[in-house]
DNA sequence: CCAAAATGTCTAG
DNA sequence: TAGACCTTTTGGC
């Protein structure tokens, strides 16, 4: 259950021990057949997200002249897809986010192995399993899986909103511009990916804390200056988010949320009691004492 | 063992 | 706004 901080991670994961290799591509469960055929012995040649979605790009690696015959992979994990790496020591060691690890709910459990034998028997229900010569990756219970041309991908990316984990030239002043010029609450923005990209429940409730903002604040209330400090803030939290591989932004790994599933709990820093109510189908977090 | 929950998004009404 | 969907894990009996 990822927001983008580990979509980000798995892009870094493919980009460094996927990217420039030939792929085998299954569906041992079946239900992506079609486009693992497609992308069977493609070279995978590039890795990217943008807020919650992954893109990995395949190129027939036999007709670079000819120009290149691309097809993107897009994957959303959704509410419960996850992705499970192993591979040798040339898999695990290229890795610059550490040993293949799990990303999804249980992020960080460790399953590589010491020696390589090839991707083991497939448990459970893998949608799409990718091997190189030196590991393997499983992706079960994506929300989204297709294969689309490049334009395709670009019009799905055109219409997302700026990633604080991309962050752009330009990109602050697009997010300010959005958030204010809508009179919806900041809360329900903060969760709509054509205003912020990568954004999920975790860091919403933890970014409006740690700027006091109250989440029912109208979006054409927040002051520019405000706004533009929330960008920066997820800016921060969420490269810390990939760095460590969840979320973590009271710095603290013992008590890593001020609010988030802390409702009824007294406030960490003012001490009233923490709120939940639903928003829009999602459980919204957040102090009414000193938000 | 079975139900519920989980960091999400879509669609119909 | 309710329901559907994709799958695994957890907690209660």
């Amino acid at each position: 259950m990822p927001e983008g901080h580990s979509v980000h991670r798995l892009a870094q994961q493919f980009s460094d021990v996927f990217v420039g290799s030939a792929v085998r591509a299954s569906s041992p469960q079946g239900r992506f057949a079609q486009g693992a055929e497609l992308l069977d012995g493609m070279v995978m040649s590039r890795a990217r997200a943008h807020g919650k979605q992954l893109f990995l790009d395949f190129s027939d690696g036999a007709a670079t002249c000819s120009g290149v015959a691309t097809r993107v992979l897009r994957v959303h994990l959704g509410l419960y897809g996850a992705l499970d790496f192993g591979g040798d020591q040339t898999f695990a060691g290229a890795s610059s986010i550490g040993a293949p690890r799990r990303i999804g709910e249980a992020e960080g459990s460790q399953i590589v192995g010491t020696e390589y034998v090839g991707p083991p028997e497939p448990v459970g229900a893998v949608r799409v399993r990718l091997v190189t010569d030196h590991g393997w990756g499983d992706l079960r219970g994506p929300t989204a899986c297709e294969v689309l041309t490049v334009p395709e991908a670009e019009l799905v990316i055109g219409k997302l909103g700026p990633d604080p984990l991309i962050n752009q030239q330009g990109d602050r002043e697009r997010f300010v511009q959005l958030l204010t010029r809508s009179k919806k609450s900041v809360g329900q923005q903060l969760m709509e990916q054509n205003i912020l990209a990568g954004v999920g429940n975790i860091y919403r409730a933890e970014l409006l804390f740690r700027q006091r903002l109250n989440p029912a604040t109208l979006g054409s209330s927040v002051p520019s200056g405000a706004a533009a400090s929330l960008w920066e803030d997820a800016v921060g939290a969420m490269n810390d988010g990939v760095r460590r591989g969840k979320i973590v932004t009271t710095g603290d790994p013992e008590v890593p949320h001020f609010v988030y599933q802390r409702n009824s709990q007294p406030c960490m820093r003012c001490g009233e009691l923490v709120a939940l109510r639903e928003l829009a189908g999602r459980k919204l977090y957040w102090c009414p004492g000193c938000q």
